[in-house]
DNA sequence: TCAATAGTGTCTATGAGACAATATGGC
DNA sequence: GCCATATTGTCTCATAGACACTATTGA
């Protein structure tokens, strides 16, 4: 570290969050709508700069959560998705930005009278299609988050952290198949679950209904580890056998 | 983000690298001796400020790289491992560390008569195990390095990344036992191996001995990411019934 | 011929996927 | 009873792991 040879170069660093939730069954992702200057008007991931100086990054991912969600900042999944530092990525200067993801149980319409007055849900189909454009790098940040989480519900049990406290198991499959894009065979699915033990764990006796039989009730179990995992099915139709997988 | 209501606050960047490789069938880890003040005569990760403004971080990341390796940039695996910027991790200020995973093949001994005077190769268990302190949190990149490889090696080629050029399965197998730390069963990690079409492919009729019946020998496929993959074996003793894994 | 390593074959228990059958609520 | 969903069970095939066996070199 030639410290001294020459000046280190300083930039500013912003914290910007993909948030994440199911919404009538489908994957969504909260956008903002830009109310300055670079990318005026376009949607974009909520978050900000740090707020002081010493401010820690994930207390500032934290803060712009709950400015944004009204959630109570630790009943949410949060993780350090990557940081995205090109030199061009901001036209104010050199601006890196550590973008994490962020997993919610469905929520109802975004808070107003916060910071989060144009806030809104919207299909991650829409960002990953490229129908919606984003500002900055913002759609990139979108696509790792949700591949990360794609990935992360094989071996993890990050699914429970799209549902509420209690949930069934047909809700959890919901998930799965919300967020993998693919459909699942119930039946099947009842028995892998329930054979990784610490998972999910039965919840008294109370159901849940929805026209048929009742539901037993179920809440996330200590395990953050899934194994056996949760095999993704294949996208369908791409064989695995010719293996081209580009860099 | 409300630029004008606070001023944004400037931090430095720098780049750290976590560059593995395997030496004598063991796991290393390549470290220098600090010079100058902060942590000086301690051990860390070779790494540095950005160069210029303007300069790309991943471009920084190679820049170190060849300065402490002097191996061919392009030729090495290297993937933006996490970000790490507690706000007192460095006592000059505000210092924000971008850590990158490098993935070598054996290399000797480390190159004199660039800035890596001091650097040395040092088994990974020795950093692992905290009896070697290591400057900063250069401690958790090793130890967040080392578990990224480790999962990467079931579910991707990174394996190959430790081999040169031409390589046998035995020394592939070797990869696997070095980092993940267990012993493999060498018939089933051939099955296993050429059953991932486009994972290895044969090398002409060159062979290899050690001894014994000279081996065949293969180079990287094109194939990036391994289905199936190559599960890790438990780490033996430890029952996964229970669950518990801690947050 | 022996030592040493490379490579192939076989057996078995387990897990995944397909799909049938039964249970239990509201109406 | 009927509808809709939950929940359990069965069957079959593929795969993982254990382990016996053959092949090919150098000394």
């Amino acid at each position: 570290m030639q410290v001294d040879a020459w000046s280190p170069i300083p930039v500013l660093l912003t914290v910007d969050l993909v948030i994440l939730t199911l919404r009538e069954g489908r994957l969504c992702v909260l956008l903002v709508e830009r109310g300055e200057d670079p990318f005026q008007g376009m949607q974009a991931l909520p978050g900000g700069f740090l707020n002081h100086a010493g401010e820690e990054i994930l207390d500032a991912a934290h803060r712009e959560l709950s400015e944004e969600t009204a959630l109570s900042a630790r009943s949410v999944h949060l993780e350090q998705l990557a940081i995205y530092g090109d030199a061009a990525r901001d036209p104010r200067g050199r601006v890196v930005s550590v973008a994490y993801l962020a997993i919610a149980p469905g929520l109802p319409e975004p808070v107003a009278g916060t910071d989060a007055v144009d806030a809104a849900w919207v299909p991650a189909e829409a960002v990953l299609s490229g129908e919606l454009e984003l500002a900055f790098d913002h759609r990139r940040m979108v696509t790792d988050g949700i591949e990360r989480a794609r990935t992360k519900l094989e071996f993890s049990a990050l699914a429970t952290a799209f549902c509420g406290e209690l949930f069934t198991i047909a809700e959890l499959q919901k998930v799965y198949e919300a967020v993998w894009g693919t459909e699942l065979d119930t039946r099947n699915f009842y028995r892998k679950v329930q054979a990784v033990k610490g998972f999910i764990i039965p919840a008294g006796s109370g159901r849940r209904t929805t026209g048929g039989r009742p539901a037993r009730l179920y809440r996330a179990g200590p395990k953050t580890v899934l194994s056996p995992p949760l095999i993704r099915p294949m996208p369908s139709g791409l064989e695995e056998d010719t293996g081209e997988e580009g860099e």
